[in-house]
DNA sequence: GCCGTTTTCGGCCCGACTGTTTTCAGTCG
């Protein structure tokens, strides 16, 4: 049986687009919103919530709409939404994807109009039909004709726009016009993709308007989306959107708050202030009667004058952090100092590009006590998989490296997992091997219970200790499958077997709220997949992902010493 | 539609920018 998570998730947001199209209300509407949310970082099966009465106490979700999520998991539909669309077409709801078009427009364009799609946009704006409708000036259908170019922002690799983050913050920075940069939102929060770029600038509001004017006509600009003394909007060549927020120095902290986020964090944070009569927003933290600042500064002093320890950015998601940080409980993060080995590692033994030599001298010359050397085995599409032959090769000229360097080597594999969940490998080398990293290269569009069944099958394999890239996503090129991971967890604790997570870029695999969820069950490992010696730095990424999942010392396996870590192996 | 350390009703985060609304609704973050 599939999992039902999906369905669920796209029937509850067709819901709310809807009622927003209808005009319902915003609170009812934000109901929806939420619990879609919330479905979307549990990994539990919803179809099991069900069944055993616990749909309801996820937060967000009460008896109407656990109704209708029994009615998805058992019937597949949902007679509320059916009803709703006889009002209004599902396609109307992909106006609403358009810069600046609303559930209000979108339900103005279909009633007034009878506009359903973009198409039916793009048609009413060429034969002059949106000018005749009340309210719509050339100007305001000028700017929904532009607008239609673009779509809302899609969500891209954070790897992949730090460059264009930095040059950004350093060109404002540049200007002299300015005290302090930040860039904050998703990107401080070190989330695995960002849809925009949130900057937060603080300085003499009499140099505003020029920073503005700086900002919005950078080279990099292709579209001012909106602007206005403190706050601008533009899209830059490359499709990403950046918001430049502009505050006094005194708003310093309440405005780096503010612009970090997350909404869900900051809401929380806004919901608490106003039980204890404060008023907190991006100017700093009020006393609701008087207006009397109590704190702006910095984020530590707000925080604290809330009651609560300073949050660190990867935490600010509403998954708890405000309870443990009112309670000072919040989780000891990993750093970079923490990771004292690397394990998973390609050389040219395989598909890598760097020697074996080369690689751990890199890896020597970091702070790292060890790596695992784990080149790819079986039928994978590449051009030269070690067989057993050349696996004892590779031991040989290991065996003759190992002396010149400090740091230890497990002699690892990879190895691909068959469509049945057998292992692709000789029984010899599996053996021989000191780490073994299983992981699935082929066949990705199984339903989601062979997927699991696929990866349990495998790490039943005596000889398995770990399962890579566990979900096979690979940003702008495949979805990752869905994975029942409580089966996965439980199978990983019975068989002492761990999940990866994959630190490549295009990767990051698994994602931060599975690791959260996850973590103090299983142990996780952090792995680059290194095929260059430069990749070995991507170890970056896994530990954003590794924080986000409020990961601490003990959650990790690569934090623990080499000795220790030869003890948590089954072999 | 959800929720409760003022608890089963009456609230629900807060503010900037846009357009044409002469006082505010819509959209966004």
């Amino acid at each position: 049986m599939e999992l039902k998570n999906d369905l669920v998730i796209n029937l509850l947001t067709n819901v709310g687009d809807i009622l927003e199209i209808l005009g319902e209300s915003v609170y009812k509407i934000r109901a929806y919103r939420k619990a879609v949310e919330a479905l979307k970082e549990i990994t539990e099966d919803v179809e099991n919530l069900v069944k055993e009465k616990k749909i309801e106490d996820v937060p967000g979700i009460g008896e109407a709409i656990g109704g209708k999520i029994k009615e998805i998991v058992e019937t597949g539909k949902l007679y509320y939404l059916d009803k709703l669309l006889k009002q209004i077409p599902l396609e109307v709801t992909s106006l609403m994807k358009i810069e600046g078009i609303g559930g209000k427009t979108a339900g103005r364009l279909y009633h007034e109009l009878g506009i359903k799609s973009i198409k039916g946009l793009e048609e009413a704006i060429g034969n002059g039909l949106l000018l005749s409708l009340p309210g719509f000036t050339e100007a305001k259908v000028a700017k929904i004709a532009n607008a239609l170019k673009s779509v809302k922002s899609e969500q891209k690799p954070l790897p992949n726009i730090e460059q264009h983050a930095f040059k950004i913050s350093d060109f404002l920075v540049n200007t002299n016009l300015l005290l302090k940069v930040d860039i904050g939102g998703s990107f401080r929060r070190k989330k695995s993709t960002v849809r925009d770029l949130d900057i937060h600038a603080v300085g003499d509001p009499a140099n505003f308007e020029q920073v503005m004017k700086l900002f919005t006509e950078m080279t990099e600009v292709s579209e001012v989306i909106v602007t206005g003394s403190s706050k601008s909007t533009v899209k830059l060549v490359n499709d990403l959107n950046v918001d430049l927020r502009l505050l006094e120095e005194n708003s310093y902290g309440a405005g780096l708050l503010y612009s970090t986020g997350s909404r869900a964090h900051t809401i929380k944070l806004r919901t608490i202030c106003d039980k204890k009569n404060l008023t907190l927003n991006e100017y700093g933290l009020f006393k609701e009667k008087n207006d009397e600042l109590i704190a702006s500064l910095t984020e530590t002093e707000i925080y604290k004058a809330m009651g609560m320890s300073f949050i660190p950015p990867e935490l600010r998601e509403d998954r708890g952090e405000i309870e443990a940080a009112m309670s000072n409980s919040l989780p000891r993060l990993i750093t970079r100092e923490d990771i004292m080995g690397d394990l998973h590692i390609h050389t040219n033994w395989s598909d890598g590009k760097a020697s074996l030599k080369e690689m751990i001298t890199a890896a020597d010359n970091s702070s790292l006590e060890y790596i695992a050397i784990t080149d790819h085995v079986g039928k994978i599409p590449i051009y030269r998989p070690l067989n057993k032959t050349r696996f004892n090769e590779q031991k040989k000229e290991l065996e003759n490296l190992v002396s010149d360097f400090e740091i230890k080597i497990l002699h690892g594999i990879e190895v691909d997992i068959t469509k049945e969940g057998k292992i692709d490998a000789p029984k010899e080398m599996l053996i021989e091997a000191e780490f073994v990293i299983a992981s699935i290269h082929s066949l990705f569009d199984l339903s989601e219970e062979e997927m699991t069944q696929r990866i349990l099958t495998a790490m039943d394999n005596e000889y398995i200790n770990a399962i890579g890239h566990p979900t096979g996503r690979m940003f702008e090129k495949r979805e990752g499958y869905n994975l029942n991971f409580s089966k996965i967890v439980e199978k990983g604790k019975e068989t002492n077997t761990f999940l990866e997570i994959n630190a490549q870029p295009n990767r990051q695999d698994i994602d931060d709220y599975i690791v959260f969820d996850i973590r103090v069950k299983l142990p996780v490992y952090i792995g680059t997949d290194a095929h260059y010696t430069k990749d070995l730095e991507n170890i970056t990424w896994g530990i954003n992902i590794a924080r986000r999942g409020w990961c601490e010392k003990k959650h990790l396996l690569n934090c623990l010493g080499y000795k220790e870590l030869l003890r948590k192996l089954k072999h």
